[in-house]
DNA sequence: CATGAATGAGGTTTCATTCAT
DNA sequence: AATGAATGAAACCTCATTCAT
């Protein structure tokens, strides 16, 4: 009933940040195979602990995903709020933050993945958190497109809302095909995605 | 009142229906939730049935989605194909198939989440059959491109797989807002979707 | 990643009620380790079966608990009506109804044993279902300590509540030492302490 | 504004009682929630220590229960022997050691829960050590019992372990109910108890 | 003296699957 | 054709304990 246990902290271990290996290793796997078919154990083997180091780190599997998943919003707002406040007109300004938000997505693309996989994983109380300052993110968006339209550079149809949704599930989708090692860098993507986005949007004639 | 007992097969109802409510709830469930977050029980319970009957109709959870996965691609390719066959200028069978395919995602867009999402949950062996077929649809859809490109109706730029895979992504993405209830049908969608690509693709001036 | 089970329900096993099974344990194990130092495990075990099993019966571990639970305060609160509705002296019926409650706490020792100890390990919502009928047990019993206090069969001190809480306490102890083969049945046990109660309740003199 | 770095230990602040507030944290957590349930953690926390804090003190949760658990036997030995060797009536000596034991009891609430509840958690050994003396305890009320029957101012019938199993489930009882701050000090409970215990005991006639 | 990192065992629960009926 | 019982693996998580610092 009262046994002893002879178990514990291991004589030493190299010093790496595990924290650190852990996100990473969570990075990796929830973006390649999902939060939910990615368990627990699979993360901490690839960060080469045991799953009880991963508990001394994050109290859940959903604080661990949110500790990935909300500071990457945070880098989406901040670069968009960047070429909001640029000098250019605002075709330019809308052309920066499509670039911008390609090249990111493409450069951090496991990040990406679950960025846009695996909000419905998180607790109530933190979808409604990230649901909100994703709104902030479209309506931030959608007035960049809004400028562009009223300065007569870009034509009337169709709505943001379906322009945003159509650019964003092309962003969206380099998880599934986009290899930073290929020939293709972010930098030359974002501008590629970019143009068609500008290019579908300008009046012809 | 001599009340009927009916022993071994229950009361009927539906019938031989099961196996249908089997599938279409699989379909909604996988399509909202994701084939790993959606149990065999919720998918029994959803239709009425117990997982015991299931398993009478499927021999597994894999081949429940591979029932499902497969012949949505036979429909994308062969509609794909009803375009090719076109008699028409490169650039109307583009636009015509790109048409299609966003009419056809929006209608079923349980079918098309499933699609674009759970083609890794297969079997190796399933997998490389379906991405076989997808192969040839993506280069179906690619001669498409080269055919408008080499009469000369739209520019040379971006690569083929790269037009495909932005225009492919927003497809997919209809899943996380189109609804079918709101104010635009799957067909006017098509021809926004069409119109867009085939502005992005045309050479400007 | 989508790997054959060849496991499931067992060529055939003994037909006995597995349920029951589940429950007998759980009443001895609970009864005699406390709920939080019993797992699923050795209940399983001890029934002879997995633990997938319990948990096709029962939702939770807490739900186990709440099935041995809620019909033992059910009959102890028939009981005390029993005695309640006795025609005879108020005296009287409170001997009977103190006999009767030790006479069910010594043969269902392990039942008593949970009764009293496990009320805090359930849900919130069934802890207070439970209080309310332990309640309604203690203002049953308190009325009829009144009913004798009133014809001066036993004197006015001290008040129900504690009357009620000393004897309770006795019962509840009997978990620690009565053993049903000893030599002291439960029926003569019961006239012991309700001999005991009430010779504390009477006047002297 | 030269800030002093304390580096190694930290502010000290209480200093050397860490002890004591780990084990009034483990007294109160214990006896409110029993040992099974109460985690080492918990015990830490509430005493604003970590974990290893309380490692440093004692080498086993087994330990700190031992360290609560052993001193308040003592004590109520050493109150019982007081009792014992009063130059007074045996019924009189009775009735001491049983409002000293209820008073004791209900003063020490939490140490009266641990003490009726938390033996079977007890390593082996330290169970047999305190079955001891637990033992001899009980021998010596059994033999006040004894006395006071053998001059005849109790009656002869039921055993003195009966007796005491009877009462000292009243005792332990305390826990579920007692609350000093209500309008009942430990004292008059005690004199209620004892009184109780007596006029059960005294011949009726 | 005390912390914080890490462990391995074991806890509750879920789940795809099997099979007698 | 369909049920319901049962399985074993694996999921998430807790926890007492150890040890370098």
């Amino acid at each position: 009933m009262t046994q002893q246990r002879r178990i514990g902290r291991p004589p030493a271990a190299d010093d790496r940040d595990v924290r650190n290996a852990l996100v990473d290793a969570a990075i990796e796997l929830f973006g390649k195979s999902g939060y939910a078919s990615t368990s627990i154990q699979d993360i901490a083997t690839a960060a080469g602990v045991t799953k009880g180091a991963l508990y001394h780190y994050f109290t859940s599997k959903d604080e661990l995903l949110y500790t990935i998943y909300a500071p990457e919003l945070q880098n989406h707002i901040a670069l968009l709020l960047e070429a909001l406040q640029m000098e250019a007109p605002a075709i330019d300004r809308l052309r920066k933050a499509a670039s911008d938000i390609v090249e990111i997505s493409a450069t951090r693309i496991h990040r990406t993945a679950i960025f846009f996989e695996s909000l419905s994983q998180l607790s109530e109380a933190r979808q409604r958190e990230i649901r909100r300052e994703r709104r902030r993110y479209h309506e931030l968006f959608a007035s960049l497109i809004k400028d562009a339209r009223e300065d007569g550079s870009i034509r009337a149809e169709p709505s943001p809302d379906i322009v945003i949704d159509f650019f964003f599930g092309a962003v969206h989708y380099l998880r599934t095909w986009y290899d930073i090692k290929g020939p293709i860098s972010p930098t030359e993507l974002g501008e590629i995605y970019a143009d068609f986005l500008i290019r579908g949007l300008v009046d012809d004639r």
